[in-house]
DNA sequence: ATGAAAGCGCTAACAT
DNA sequence: ATGTTAGCGCTTTCAT
């Protein structure tokens, strides 16, 4: 038998479909013994509502987009989850796409392709893509609404999730120099990334409150990927006065920090301590595990997704949001030997 | 301006809009050139064509299902990008879902309730989902097509795309055999996924082949999760007599046996060697890089999810694909030393 | 090779 | 509080 529809559902509860329609989408104005009969209609017959038929009739879809660019793969599947578990609590369906290109006209131009194609009724920016202004200002004219994952300076009334990434990278930073690190190393994140600088700016403004000089060769660039920080490591391990610390910007970059000083036959952490940033699986599943910075990216994600769902409902843009971190500290941080600390 | 429809289209083509459908769909019976002229005002006026229409008044919804329940970041990552690349190409859209419930009549219900709202052209299913017969049967029922990824012993015509594990298992526990190791360890995967114990499989017919005995205390329960392999590896590792070799059935728990031989002072692979199987990122993110089957997952994805597409347009299932796997050796294997091999 | 009309399963706007 | 009717943007079926 094919599927069911809303015709079968008023039949069978004698009432109109329109009736059915207001219970369905929790319209007023039905009597509570006419709402109860058809939902029992509804769960006996195991009936649900096309989204196609709904989007097409009126002007929502029930339709989600998750839109990523992020090469991190442990950090997009907590993101993707957290927006999956609201969605699935408020009935809406989650459309994944990873955009190929990751700014300018070029992502737009996909972005509002998808909208165009699949009328989704609200989009979750992951970061970078929520900080393209480009991407904002072509969903604005579309008037698509959207939400923001990550820290980011485009302003905007849009919603938007975040944490104090600066002020984790201070804190972090101080966790170290507390440990008795003088030099401390840092790789930093993906240049166009608003969070990298975030996290910059927190080490540079522990160093300076501890009266540490900021020493720019102790800064080597990165892109949140696993090869970028082994290079950068190697780097920074090779200087005349190496590091006894390295913190870097997010927990992939930590692991190529980490493998770096495993190669070079550099103990961490009695030679090396090594930190991270957004504590994913791989913090826990390397030896030494990772002291880093927990990033609550699916409750990040959970919260976004919720803000979006509110501001559909409600037509307005809820206040922003910034989730709190705290430091994880594990193995792969102790006190500076007294060796290594000339 | 809201969103260009067909009659735009048409309009501006100076066609009926049938034509332009024709067009859209690729469908025979229209002159060349007013198949290009449509195409260019269809690329001028940037139309995209609503899926929700197009869902709703053909018998297509131009919308694939990937649902999984697979624990495994890194590879649901590899297989979720591998069916996206595949949608991409032929102009489909991902709906991504992760089923709460693994098994029975509750996914049942989950997956077809999906595909009610969805109405979603087909399913992409992984591992274990892809080995629940209940679902099959379930899915077969309401005629809902569908591609399975990896090995699995529920016969069904439904397409297919694996890569031979047992000859994998095989081949790897030879390749610590041939290293002069001769007490090897292994962890399970999964008791209710096929692949487990396919790979047990290929582990003891290796064994068999080069005249070692099978004894049971070697082989230790796992789940495929990173915390299951660090258990595991622990107790095999507290052995009278301990393996001079681990084999974990994937990635994840190899690396937890890693972390457990970290955490104990045994030495990879000086005193111990590890070998995982997939190949997914963790692989070459843990010190040792682990020494590894290469499971071609994205591959995998992209494959099935070609074949699905195929189906939808033949109606007739396409025949299964396999594909070859490699192994990787990296630094986490190493002969066994003279002093282990007592 | 092209077009006209009906209708997919819903919701919107307007009855009653 | 409930029902009726007219579409939403396409594909289908049947003409031409």
């Amino acid at each position: 038998m094919a599927h069911k529809t809303i015709n079968d559902v008023a039949k069978a509860a004698g009432v109109a479909i329109k009736t059915v329609s207001r219970v369905l989408n929790d319209e007023p104005n039905v009597r509570d013994e006419t709402r109860a009969r058809v939902q029992a209609v509804v769960k006996a017959l195991d009936y649900h509502p096309s989204i196609s038929a709904r989007s097409l009739a009126g002007r929502r879809s029930f339709l989600i987009g998750l839109v990523y660019g992020n090469p991190s793969a442990n950090y997009i599947v907590d993101v993707q989850h957290g927006t999956m578990a609201c969605c699935r609590q408020q009935r809406f369906q989650l459309l994944s796409r990873q955009s190929g290109s990751t700014q300018g006209e070029e992502l737009s131009k996909e972005v509002l392709g998808l909208v165009a194609q699949t009328r989704i009724d609200g989009i979750v920016l992951t970061p970078p893509l929520s900080e393209s202004g480009e991407l904002i200002k072509a969903l604005d004219r579309r008037g698509v609404p959207f939400v923001r994952i990550s820290p980011n300076d485009v302003p905007h009334s849009s919603p938007c999730v975040d944490m104090d990434d600066e002020g984790a990278a201070h804190e972090m930073t101080e966790y170290l120099i507390g440990l008795g690190h003088r030099r401390i190393g840092f790789v930093t994140g993906h240049p166009q990334h608003y969070a990298s600088k975030q996290r910059l700016k927190g080490y540079k403004s522990a160093l300076r409150k501890h009266r540490l000089p900021f020493q720019p060769e102790y800064v080597k660039p990165g892109n949140f990927v696993f090869d970028s920080g082994m290079e950068s490591g190697r780097q920074l391990l090779t200087l005349p006065q190496r590091p006894t610390a390295i913190f870097a910007s997010n927990d992939d970059m930590a692991a190529g920090v980490t493998m770096a000083a495993h190669e070079m036959g550099i103990a961490v952490p009695a030679q090396l301590s090594i930190s991270g940033f957004d504590d994913t699986y791989i913090a826990r599943a390397i030896w030494p595990r990772l002291t880093t910075v927990h990033q609550p990216s699916y409750e990040m994600a959970y919260r976004a997704t919720g803000l979006l769902l509110q501001m559909l409902r409600t037509r307005k843009a809820p206040a922003p949001i910034r989730l709190p971190y705290t430091l994880v500290c594990r193995e792969s941080t102790g006190p500076v030997s007294p060796g290594e600390a000339r």
